[in-house]
RNA sequence: GUCCCCAUCGUCUAGCCUGGUCCAGGACACCUGCCUUUCACGCAGGCGACAGGGGUUCAAAUCCCCUUGGGGACGCCA
C-alpha cells in the first residue's frame, strides 16, 4: 500500500512550530516510506480565513523545504463533494434534519452540565422525521450504544462510549459543512492513508470514525502528536514568545536547525541528535514518536542554530547576513568584507542576528558598547589608558604593511618596553575598537578594520567608551 | 463538571511492548579543568531522574491497580 500524509493548516494565523511539526512529521514519514505527502488548505471559516495568512504559510512552509506534492487543494472549493456526502447521509438514514436553535441547543448543554454529564445535544430533533427547511441543519445519526474504537499509532488502542457522543451538525443552516464532515470527505477523497495530526484531535477522532462508518468508508490510521507546551507546562501560546516559523526566521535562526529541533522533540532515534533530511527519511518512523508532551527549549535550538551556522559555507552566510546587519543599523554593507569576517563569527555566534550584532562595529561608527567590560575599564587612571592608547596609534599609524602580523609584533613589543601584559593592553583597545568586552583575535580584528579606524577609533576611545 | 490522554535528570530523551545485561545511557543547560591574547569553539570530567503507594514475581524504570500531578477536548471554530 502507497502511503499517504498530508498537513491541512486553518489559514486563521500564521504557521505556528506546533503546526510545523506535525507537518514535517507527515513531511518525513512520507518520504521515508515513498509515499506521498500532500496539502490541504482549511479555509471554510471564511471570517477568519484570509489570502495572506495561506500564503504565509505557504511561504514558512517553503522556507523550512516542507515540499509537498501536486497541487494545494482548498477545502473551500470542496463544498459540493461534502454536501453530497451529507445528501447520501440523509438518503441512507445516517443524517437528520434538526431544527432547533443555538439558544435551544446552549440551554440542553447548561442542563447536561449541571447533571455532571457532558454537555451535548439531547437528540431532540432525531426521530422527528423533518425535512430540509429554512434554518435546519443537519446532523449525525449517531449510534446511541456501544463503542467506538480506534488503534492510535501513537497511543494505542482508545475507546470512547458512544453516549459521550453528540449527534454533530454536519451541513450549517447556511449549508455550508461543518469542520468534521469536510476533513472526513476530502482525506477520503484525496486518498489518506495516515492523518498525523495534534493531540488537540484525539477527541474529534471518534466522531470522524462514526461519519466514516455512516458513509461505509474504510478509516485511515491515525497518529496523534503529543502537544508542545511552553516552559510553564501551559499549551503554546503568544504569550511564550515567538511561536511562529516567521518570528524564528527573523531571529536569525535556520530552517534546518529549527527542523532539526522540532524533528527531536517528541521523537528519537536512539541517541542521535543532529539529522540531515536524508537521514531523516532514511530512519523517520512513528513508532520512535513519544506519547507525553514535550517542552519547548530555547537553549536547544540556540544550540542547534549555532551548530548549523558553523557547518554553513561562507557563501551562505554572505547572502544571509546583509539583512540583519541593516535591520541593526548598517547600510551599504561590503560583502567581501563581510566573507571575511563571517569565519571569524560563526564559532561565535547564536543567530545570525546575533553575528550581526558582533559584526555591526566593523560597518557602522556608532557601535553599541558592553557595560560591564567598560565600566571595569573605566575605574583604571584614564589618564594612564589616554597615553598608552595614543602611543599605540601613533605606533599603528606607522605601520606600512597593516597585517596581523606587524600589528602583534607592534603591540608585544609596545607590551614588552612598559613591561605590561596583555589585558593590561588588549581590553582597552579592544573596547575601543569594538565595544566588546570578547571577541575575535584582536589583530585579525585590526587588520580587518583597516588603519584609519584603528588609528581614529584608539585616539577618539573617550568619545566612544565614555558616556553622556 | 464530564470524557480522552500522559507521567525517567531543570529540559529533550534512550530503556518499557519481549521483567534480570540499568545502584538507569545520551543531548541541551549548569559547574570544573585543559586549550587559549579576549570571547567563543573544541576536548576531558562533574552535578542531576525512574511522581507516590500498593500488588504480581526469585527479580520491576519495565506488568497490574489506586492516588497525586499534568495536558487536551466537550461550538452552526478549525
Amino acid at each position: 500500500m502507497s502511503i499517504v500524509t498530508r498537513f491541512a493548516p486553518s489559514p486563521t494565523g500564521h504557521l505556528h512550530i506546533g503546526g510545523a511539526r506535525t507537518a514535517i512529521f507527515s513531511w518525513a514519514y512520507a518520504r521515508k516510506n515513498g509515499g506521498k505527502f500532500v496539502l490541504r488548505v482549511e479555509d471554510t471559516d471564511q471570517t477568519r480565513s484570509d489570502a495572506s495568512m495561506t500564503q504565509g504559510i505557504l511561504d514558512s512552509m517553503a522556507w523550512l523545504g516542507l515540499d509537498y506534492d501536486g497541487e494545494a487543494v482548498y477545502q473551500s472549493q470542496r463544498f459540493d463533494a461534502h454536501n453530497a456526502a451529507v445528501d447520501k447521509m440523509l438518503e441512507t438514514g445516517h443524517a437528520y434534519y434538526c431544527t432547533c436553535t443555538p439558544d435551544e441547543v446552549e440551554a440542553m448543554r447548561e442542563k447536561a452540565r449541571a447533571e455532571g454529564r457532558k454537555p451535548k445535544y439531547d437528540g431532540c430533533c432525531r426521530e422527528k422525521g423533518l425535512g430540509p427547511c429554512e434554518g435546519a441543519v443537519v446532523r449525525l445519526k449517531a449510534p446511541l450504544m456501544g463503542t467506538t474504537v480506534f488503534e492510535d499509532l501513537v497511543k494505542g488502542h482508545i475507546a470512547v462510549d458512544n453516549a459521550e457522543l453528540d449527534d454533530m451538525i454536519l451541513r450549517r443552516s447556511d449549508g455550508t459543512p461543518t469542520y468534521n464532515l469536510a476533513v472526513v470527505v476530502d482525506d477520503h477523497d484525496m486518498g489518506i492513508t495516515h492523518v498525523i495530526r495534534g493531540d488537540d484531535h484525539v477527541n474529534n477522532t471518534p466522531k470522524q470514525v462514526l461519519i466514516y462508518q455512516a458513509l461505509g468508508w474504510d478509516v485511515p490510521k491515525f497518529a496523534h502528536v503529543p502537544m508542545i507546551l511552553g516552559p510553564d507546562k501551559k499549551k503554546l501560546s503568544k504569550r511564550h514568545g515567538a511561536t511562529s516559523v516567521m518570528e524564528y526566521q527573523k531571529d536569525g535562526y535556520l530552517p534546518e536547525a529549527l527542523v532539526n529541533y522540532l524533528v527531536r522533540l517528541g521523537w528519537s532515534h536512539g541517541d542521535q541528535e543532529i539529522f540531515t533530511k536524508d537521514e531523516l527519511f532514511e530512519v523517520f518512523d512513528i513508532v520512535n514518536l513519544g506519547t507525553s508532551p514535550s517542552v519547548l527549549s530555547p537553549e536547544k535550538l540556540n544550540w542547534l542554530n549555532q551548530h548549523y551556522i558553523k557547518e554553513s559555507s561562507v557563501e551562505r552566510l554572505v547572502g544571509l547576513l546583509p539583512e540583519f546587519l541593516e535591520e541593526a543599523g548598517a547600510s551599504n554593507v561590503d560583502t567581501s568584507l563581510l566573507a571575511k569576517i563571517i569565519p571569524e563569527l560563526q564559532a561565535r555566534a547564536v543567530t545570525l542576528k546575533d553575528m550581526a550584532e558582533k559584526a555591526l562595529f566593523f560597518f557602522v561608527d556608532a557601535f553599541p558598547i558592553d557595560e560591564k567590560p567598560t565600566n571595569k575599564l573605566l575605574k583604571q587612571d584614564h589618564a594612564v589608558i589616554d597615553e598608552r592608547l595614543n602611543d599605540l596609534a601613533e605606533i599603528f599609524g606607522d605601520i606600512d604593511d597593516f597585517d596581523k602580523e606587524s600589528l602583534e609584533g607592534a603591540f608585544h613589543r609596545y607590551m614588552d618596553k612598559h613591561s605590561l601584559k596583555f589585558k593590561d593592553l588588549g581590553a582597552p583597545v579592544r573596547l575601543s575598537l569594538s565595544g566588546q568586552g570578547g571577541g575575535i583575535g584582536l589583530f585579525d580584528m585590526m587588520e580587518l578594520l583597516g588603519k584609519d579606524k584603528v588609528v581614529t577609533r584608539l585616539k577618539g576611545w573617550k568619545a566612544t567608551l565614555i558616556k553622556e
